[in-house]
Formats: structure tokens, sequence, C-alpha cells
RNA sequence: GGGGGAUUUCCCGAGCGGCCAAAGGGGGCAGACUGUAAAUCUGUUGUCACUGACUUCGGUGGUCCGAAUCCACCAUCCCCCA
């Protein structure tokens, strides 16, 4: 099996940088594994490399869809294992990097579902029934159709009963059962995590992070993603970055500047947590702490991404 | 100088005599997630010896079987008249 490091953590972790200083020593080039910088004209909100950093290693799954495309981690999966075996073909290691736990999961490992783009008008269908009829009836036929996916999604969590409803009318398959099939490791991967055991450390890298970005321009990028009508469509995925929904309060003269400011860091650190929890969850993702005394992670990380694939 | 209103748990904010450790929201903390994921959702959030007890609703002192809720005074803030 092909090699494949990955280099995950929370937004503004800094594992962008270390990808960066690893990647020449290791040949490597980079995958972004990150739903929001696959997008154009977001640049500023997503912290997306520079035109530098994209020149010094070769980047991938990055800027290429207009802001308003629909996207789905089957496709970054689909996508990203083309530029992985490209990669692979030009004799050099993938490096996967970013805080999507979800699209590197799908990258690393195989899932038997069917693909189900032409999905949308079931998932519209079972949406309104849940608004019709409550979250609960929608829940009961989920139920009915697969009770251990049921027993696992709280019935609240609507857009969860949807996907695991419709598989199983794609597929005629329950969705509980297509889980164990699935997990065949795609690559001998090795996934490195940096870790800040100290919260006020990442709190400060966020809120750094965050000016930086109003700094940037973030503002005005925001306006021209307005002007371009990406915001039209609440559901489209860049609709949901976080940055842009906030600044949209500030452009509209709902909020002030710096109560737009406090709501991004505020989103960011929530954000941040969750990718925690996420990734502190897998089994095989290592952990690389952070912290005052140990500040660069480059050393530890080279080394244990050495160690784990010469496995 | 005179009149009126406010003060609630980390924050905002409901409560206006017992059913109040106190609605709701925010924030915090923990968690779930297997093809919309920067999304979506869950639990928890006064203390403890935790199916019960104890300390909380600006302060002090009252009324009452019983007060965050009523009264008096004090403190701070806001509004109106001078």
């Amino acid at each position: 099996m092909r090699p494949l490091l990955a280099i995950v953590g929370a937004t503004a972790s800094g594992k962008s940088s270390l990808a960066l200083r690893l990647a020449p020593e290791l040949d490597g080039e980079i995958i972004a594994c990150d739903s929001m910088q696959i997008y154009e004209k977001m640049d500023v909100g997503t912290a997306k490399p520079t035109r530098e950093e994209q020149a010094a290693v070769a980047h991938h799954m990055i800027d290429f869809l207009p802001p308003d495309t629909p996207f789905s981690c089957a496709e970054y999966a689909e996508r990203a294992l083309v530029a992985a075996g490209g990669i692979h073909a030009r004799g050099n290691l993938p490096i996967v990097v970013g805080g999507t736990g979800l699209y590197l999961d799908s990258l690393l490992f195989e899932r038997p579902y069917a693909v189900s783009e032409g999905a949308s008008e079931l998932r519209d269908e079972l949406a309104s029934f849940a608004k019709a009829n409550g979250a609960h009836a929608l829940w009961l036929e989920l139920l009915r159709v697969d009770p251990e996916s049921a027993e696992k999604t709280h019935e609240n969590n609507v857009r969860r009963v949807i996907r695991a409803i419709e598989i199983y009318k794609a597929t005629g398959i329950p969705k509980s059962q297509l889980d164990k099939m699935g997990g065949k490791a795609r690559f001998r991967h090795a996934v490195i995590c940096l870790r800040y055991p100290d919260r006020d450390m990442l709190r400060k890298r966020i809120a750094k992070r965050v000016d930086m970005m109003l700094a940037d321009g973030l503002l005005d990028e925001t306006r021209e993603l307005l002007r371009l009508g990406v915001f039209d469509n609440p559901d489209s995925t860049a609709a949901k970055a976080i940055g842009y929904k906030e600044m949209l309060g500030y452009i509209r003269g709902e909020m002030s500047l710096e109560e737009c400011r406090e709501a991004l860091i505020i989103a960011t650190r929530q954000y941040a947590k969750r990718q925690m929890t996420w990734f502190g969850a897998k089994d095989y993702v290592n952990m690389i702490d952070v912290t005052e005394d140990a500040p660069d992670p480059y050393e530890r990380a080279r080394e244990l991404a050495v160690r784990l694939l010469e496995k």
C-alpha cells in the first residue's frame, strides 16, 4: 500500500505551516483537507495558503470551485484520491493537511455507500415531512427501516436522520448494515494531530488569526461574496463558513465591528473544540502536544511521521 | 431639591408570597457524528456527604407559618420635574 501522511488539528493550530516545512524534507505535495478552501474567492476567510506558499510546495484540492457550488465529502474523497495517485506517480508523498475530519476519514477509508447525488429531491421530501410532522415522526420512520441507526441517532438531529433514511431508500440496505461493511484503509497512512493541552494557547492563536483576517480584508471579501449571491442559498456549503456569516451582521448594520469580531472568535473556538472532539475519538490519530515548553512540533512531527510510515 | 423606575445565578433576561437553585437565550464544559461536516445534534452548568441537605436573587433590618417576590432604611444606576 502507498504511504500517506496527514497533518490535522484544530483551526489555527499551526498544521499548515508545519506541513509546509515537512514537505520539502519528505518530498511531499500537499492535499488540502478543508471543506472551505476548495472554493475560489474565499481566501482570507479560509486562511488559504498564500501564492508564495503554493509556489513553494505543490498544493491540491484548493481553489477549484465557484463559491456557491454544492460539494460533498464523497466528491472530496473521489478527487483527493486522484490527486494522491498523481503524487505517488511522481514518486512523492501525499501530505493531507486540514481540519475537516470527515473528509479525511472518507479519503483514508473505503465506504460502501452508494453515491446518491440525485437524492436531493428525497432529502427535500424528508425535510418537509419533518417540518410538517415533527422530528419525532421522521425518526419513527427511521426506526421502522433501520432500528439500529435510529438507536444511535438523536431524533432532533434531523439531518442525520434524513441521511440514514436516504441511504436505506437509495440502496435498499440499512445504513447500520453498510457501516459494518466498510472501513478498509486505502493507504498506509500516518495521521498526526496537533493538540494544545493549554486552552489559552490555542485561544490566543485564534484571536490573532481573526485579527489578521480582519486586517487582510475579510470584510471586503465578504462583500464580494455577498455581491456574487453566495449567501442567497443558506444551504450552500460556502454560506456556512465561519467568518463570513459573522461579518454579514456588520455589513447589514446590525452589529458593530467589534461585536462581529467577538462572534467570529467564539464561533472559531467552538469549531476548534468540535474538531478536537472528533480527532480525539479516532484511534488512528497520533497526538503531538504543543505547549509553552515545547512550542515547535516540527522535530517531533518529522520523527513520528518517518517512524509511522516505515511500518 | 422634588417625583418615578431599576438592581436576579459567568453574561443577557424571566420571575412579583409557597409548585424557585430560580424559565429562556448566550457563554463555558463534556460528548455524538461513517458521503451537506467551518454543518448538524446531545448532555451538563450554585455547593455538598448529591432520590436529600446547605448557601444564593445589591446591603441591612422587618412583616409572614413561609420572601427573589411585601415593608423600611442604606448603596449604586437610569428617567422626569426644578
